[in-house]
RNA sequence: GCGGCUAUUGUAUAACGGUUAUUACGUCGGUUUGUGGUACCGAAAAUUCGGGUUCGAUUCCCGGUAGCCGCCCCA
């Protein structure tokens, strides 16, 4: 809520269309990262990282086709040496930089991912914010069909590991090449024809039939050609895809060949593939990649092919919510100590410090509530120990340490309790 | 950039052109001075901002702002 009744008073909301992370959206940010890398590493996959910060040139010079983009959605800005940079919008440029740079002394193929964030400046809706973080993987150095599998096999294994199985989603697959064979068959050559159907393919399925065919006949000049076109798109000829094939060999039957995919970026060269919900009412894609064998090129010298994919934390939240596959705990310390009086909080800290010692997390309660509260706090926090200080424990220096689980209680100094833990 | 919808306590909500604006969760305090998550009692806490209509607006109208949803575009 803002309440900007104020010129006084800052607002506590975030910027536009980015979030703050309070401990138990962070939690759930950890579960998702930590599994991504696992899942990963699982395969392999080394992770790299690198600056949220690019010279503009690394997107523009991807061709004028992305002029608006950069200069409409991106946060672009000059800094006070006058360069142009731009917050990175995607992670695939910098990576391509990267592997470029080192193309002379990595044994390819290399496996790398990384989870980013990245911005964009655009208006936000569901799934879509200005800042997001992003499970980049991908291979460089190799054309190999199994490589093309087995990166989607990886994304695949994501959500077998998050608990999902397939009936929960559906992978769809393409190629760049064979769609572009396929339309040299009909005698479309011209490649700004090929575009233009290829965008109104990808749209498919939101649009009506009529219009579609319309908007097709509009792009082609003729009604048969059209026709034609639209039945080589509705085409299933699964077993003519090596990587469907593939994957159907590793036992992931929920995958097949479309050819209405198409995926937005021009740089793909080959495989397309996107991964979609199949919830009732959740069009939009879960995550997308492909093959770019072309883009390192951009940095001279021979081009090092690659294939790979990136996967927002924001559509695998949805993901997750809408099946009911989320869960996290809040970490809380095994140990609470509770002083029942302000007075015996720095003792506090000082037992707190020599639990620490033996490698036991433990926080020391200093709030102003009664001993009671205090306890029944721990308790909700999930809290294993509690040890109370009052004065005759601060005068001892005995103390009971208490189980909140059995609620046993062990009496004795703090070398003994120690043991005990 | 364009369009639609929404705006009530910290959060989620109810209600009404007219007395003290509902309820739940959370927070804080209490239930005989230091021992449990439950229970019971209590407290603090709200009508987004600016105009207009009206005797009276939180409610109706206009505008601002913000958010959500969609379009465009898609990384």
């Amino acid at each position: 809520m803002s309440k900007e009744n104020s010129n006084k008073h800052l607002s506590t909301d975030p910027y536009k269309g980015v979030r703050d992370f309070y401990p138990e959206d962070m939690a759930i940010q950890q579960y998702i990262f930590d599994t991504w890398a696992y899942t990963a590493e699982s395969f392999g996959f080394e992770r790299y990282n690198a600056s949220v910060l690019e010279p503009s040139a690394l997107y523009k010079a991807k061709g004028a086709e992305n002029e608006e983009m950069i200069n409409e959605q991106t946060y672009t800005f000059i800094d006070r040496g006058d360069r142009e940079v731009t917050l990175r919008p995607e992670m695939t440029p910098t990576v391509a930089r990267m592997i470029a740079a080192k193309r002379k002394e990595l044994a390819f193929p290399v496996r790398w991912y990384s989870i980013p964030n990245l911005f964009r400046y655009e208006r936000a809706q569901r799934g879509r914010l200005r800042e997001h973080w992003q499970l980049n993987c991908d291979i460089f150095g190799s054309t190999d069909i199994s490589v093309d599998v087995e990166v989607i096999a990886l994304a695949y294994q994501i959500f077998m590991n998050f608990g999902a199985d397939e009936s929960m989603f559906e992978i769809l697959v393409n190629n760049r090449q064979t769609m572009k064979k396929a339309y040299e068959m009909l005698g479309i050559t011209n490649e700004e024809t090929i575009k233009k159907l290829t965008r109104l393919n990808d749209k498919k399925d939101k649009i009506d039939e009529s219009t579609y065919l319309a908007e097709m006949v509009e792009a082609l000049g003729h009604k048969d050609l059209a026709n034609e076109v639209k039945k080589m798109i509705e085409q299933e000829d699964a077993g003519e895809n090596a990587v469907v094939a593939g994957l159907n060999e590793l036992g992931i039957k929920n995958v097949r060949l479309d050819r209405s995919l198409a995926r937005g970026f021009d740089y793909y060269t080959g495989t397309i593939f996107e991964f979609k919900d199949k919830a009732e009412g959740n069009n939009r894609s879960l995550l997308g990649g492909g093959r770019y064998d072309n883009l390192t090129s951009l940095f001279g010298g021979e081009a090092v092919p690659g294939i790979g994919f990136g996967f927002g934390d924001v559509t695998m939240r949805d993901f997750l919510e809408t099946h009911e596959l989320m869960s996290t705990d809040i970490t809380s310390p095994t140990v609470m100590i509770l002083p029942t009086d302000a007075e015996f909080n720095m003792h506090g800290q000082k037992l707190a410090q020599a639990i620490r010692q033996v490698g036991v997390s433990v926080a020391t309660d200093v709030s102003t509530r009664k001993v009671g509260k205090k306890l029944s706090a721990a308790a909700e926090a999930m809290v294993t120990y509690a040890l109370i200080i009052g004065e005759n424990e601060a005068k001892t220096g005995k103390y009971s340490l208490k189980n909140l689980t059995d609620g046993e209680e062990t009496f004795g100094n703090i070398e003994e309790l120690v043991k005990k833990l």
